[in-house]
DNA sequence: CAATTTCTAAGACAAGTGCTTTAGCAAGTC
DNA sequence: GACTTGCTAAAGCACTTGTCTTAGAAATTG
């Protein structure tokens, strides 16, 4: 077996036992093992440590997910984007889409979501990988794009919406991909940016406008 | 030292600890040593195993929020629960502050939201702890007063709102809780109130609506 | 007071950890 | 052919893990 299959083997397991177990969950033996490797230390060699094994899983779906969304946003440029909320819709679906494609991606692509989710978690513990994964050309285009579209007071502190979409969407992807092997995930996705837009979309209530008003910029909110 | 005071220095220990380094993050030695016990076994000999520590720092912050929410539920059914918006608003509220008051209770709020977070991502691992949170009286009450709010596109799968809207909460409360001491959550738990209202209430667009009439029912989805 | 229960201290245990080293194998290269 | 290179096998390193045992201190009870 050539050292590129084993790389590949190795990742492909680390990938499935990240997402089980959590990306701190397997040891880097159990890894190698479950690769098929009766060397202890396979992974060391190939990779070096946890972090680079992560980083690893996730630029092999990045390479599939940063051009998909690319492509979106590229096509909703061209068309120009109409305002209000139906615009809004197709900036939610180029957040989505790329990401829920995953679910049906069946060569780690549910694994992948877990994974991702748990990176967004938990920002300090996996660092690297978390602003890997922020500083995606894809998504620094989309942060831009939308922000227009929020509202005001949704874009600051104490409650940034792009983040928190980001989160939510995913947070919801993991918990799909968990629920293993269901055939079709176009109803969920579309419901998924529903959601999303509906996130991004929120009226700030009266009784948050209130809160605005009524107290000074919390300094200790940056 | 009683072994009362001994019980609850391992207590806040584990807390701290768990929020810190993930609930699988430190070793039960490591946990008795912040405690300041020199006895490398105190956790096992006052709690048994990981999974009863869990669940006795659960317990102890559910004391406070499971009354609080309780109390919301009861002057929203006692005021008559006016229809539309804003009687999903009172009732996104009664499940956002309770939880959101746990950031400013400097006993451990914080740390307790982090935690919560992470039972809630990851239902699987923690199931025990998962299953009580869900069980837990004012939680049931609340899924029952909030479904008749709801499209009803968004109360069955593939995407139930409820669990999201739940899953969302403590997402963005332990984000929350993650960046230290904030003097005053007010506005940030105003926001979240409308966010998750916002969930709840997003409207079914025509493109999901097209999605639920052109394909028969996933027999996947239960 | 004595007896009993409750708790902490201290240490030992096998098993498992990340990491390193040494050896061997199978290709390519000169 | 000799030799370097890329990779795997196997074992060993110091250390940490959860768990268990034993002993003694402290509090509670009779």
């Amino acid at each position: 077996m050539s050292g590129e299959d084993t790389r590949r083997d190795l990742l492909l397991a680390a990938e499935r036992l990240f997402a089980a177990g959590g990306i701190d969950g397997p040891s880097m033996r159990e890894i190698s093992k479950a690769a098929g490797q009766l060397n202890t230390s396979a992974l060391q060699y190939h990779f070096g440590d946890r972090q680079s094994v992560l980083a690893a899983i996730i630029d092999r779906h990045h390479r599939d997910v940063e051009p998909h969304r690319l492509g979106l946003l590229d096509t909703l440029e061209l068309d120009g984007e109409p305002p209000g909320e139906s615009g809004l819709r197709e900036l939610a679906a180029a957040l989505v889409l790329p990401q829920a494609a995953r679910l049906d991606h069946h060569d780690g692509g549910p694994e992948y979501l877990q994974i991702i989710a748990e990176v967004t978690a938990r920002p300090e513990r996996f660092a690297a990988s978390f602003a890997a994964v922020s500083a995606a050309p894809s998504m620094v285009r989309w942060r831009a794009l939308v922000t227009p579209f929020l509202p005001p007071a949704a874009v600051g502190p104490p409650l940034h919406r792009r983040f928190a979409a980001i989160r939510f969407l995913n947070g919801e992807l993991a918990t799909r991909a968990r629920e293993h092997h269901r055939p079709d995930h176009r109803l969920f996705a579309s419901h998924l940016v529903d959601l999303v837009t509906a996130i991004l979309a929120a009226p700030v209530s009266a009784q948050t406008s209130r809160h605005i008003h009524s107290s000074p910029p919390n300094p200790a909110d940056r």
